[in-house]
DNA sequence: GTCAAGAATCTAGCATTGCTAGTTCTGTGG
DNA sequence: CCACAGAACTAGCAATGCTAGATTCTTGAC
């Protein structure tokens, strides 16, 4: 069956050409942008083709998305490895940032767009655990506390990333932000009480 | 005058309407269905009428924006001083969260979607800068420190609010989340270094 | 009171959007 | 070589933001 092999391979490959269209398009010209037939054109296929891979266009940025899930937890834990180990705290929280600031557009679809894609959940797509994962291990082994200090480093993280990029707080200041934040999370206390 | 005074009047009046008729309807069904059509039929008038009142529909969103600064400011300035000294901190971020979460449609016009008006500016408006103000007075007096970290724990706070309504964090464990955000930013030192 | 000037408001329409029904083309198996 | 299945396209629908032009209504001079 080497006929329709082929032609599985060819669809593999138009889904991924949409998606990194869909991508480079937001990213140069923002999510307003990608509309299904400025993107049908750029695949250089007709808009229905689209709906033949993706549900609606929602689903096409979701996915974008979901490629940027792997795309952050790998860059956190490069970033954790090649950083001693009293600095993973700050090098995973640098990851981070730099993402966002480097991608706004498939950050913006990670965290920001209305999304289909199930966070904290047992439907949860792995990429996104595994980047979560990657912030609750800068703080040490995998343990209540731990996990609660990410979940909230992480809301942390999110708020200037976002707010920043949006041009709502000055972008320049973002290092010593992170610093600052890095400095009140390394003085948590073991346990709660003082 | 006083005919083209009764005219400012209505005029003032209906500017009004559409402002509460547009956050009304977002508030009840998000900001996707408040389109030009079902806000004039909301507001009994056609859709010319309004765009003689905002240059367009962003900036009916704006205005919706404006009045939230306003309340959000008011919401944090009577919880901290409804409480004792020692908690104004908690308070104020209490606020914050409480408001983000009883008004979503309103918080997302002020901090998510896209907008003109100006933050952290010359031109930013009177009632952004007074709800900052808030922010910035429940850390104590307004010199360079507290600024930081009152623009730091907006950061944060945004990042938990947004994450939790927009179902990317479980909205149960928020008060927990603040306790120890509340918890941290207690700790910080009076002067950089340890 | 009458009637033209000007303001206020509406009707109707444009261009663009997401999405799809129905037709045409293409390549494969007999 | 041909009939047929599947793939791709054309053309269209309903809804969107916004606006030009027609229409109605108010106002003030005579």
């Amino acid at each position: 069956m080497t006929a329709t092999d082929r032609r599985e391979r060819e669809r593999a490959r138009r889904h991924r050409l949409i998606i990194t269209a869909a991508r480079e398009l937001a990213e140069a010209e923002g999510w307003e942008a990608v509309t299904t037939r400025r993107l049908a054109e750029r695949v250089e296929y007709s808009q229905p083709v689209l709906y033949g891979h993706f549900a609606n266009k929602d689903a096409i940025r979701d996915a974008v998305a979901l490629e940027g899930f792997g795309e952050l937890g790998e860059m956190m834990r490069e970033a954790r490895l090649s950083a001693p180990a009293s600095e993973s705290i700050r090098a995973t929280c640098g990851a981070y940032l730099e993402f966002a600031a480097m991608h706004p557009a498939v950050y913006q679809a990670m965290f920001i767009l209305p999304t289909e894609t199930k966070f904290a959940s047992a439907e949860t797509p792995a990429p996104l655990r595994a980047a979560f994962g990657e912030l609750v291990g800068s703080f040490g082994p995998d343990n209540e506390r731990n996990a609660a200090l990410a979940e909230l480093i992480w809301g942390s993280l999110h708020g200037l990333a976002v707010l920043s990029t949006g041009g709502r707080m000055p972008p320049e200041a973002q290092g010593q932000r992170l610093d600052l934040l890095v400095a009140l999370f390394s003085n948590a206390p073991t346990r709660e009480g003082t």
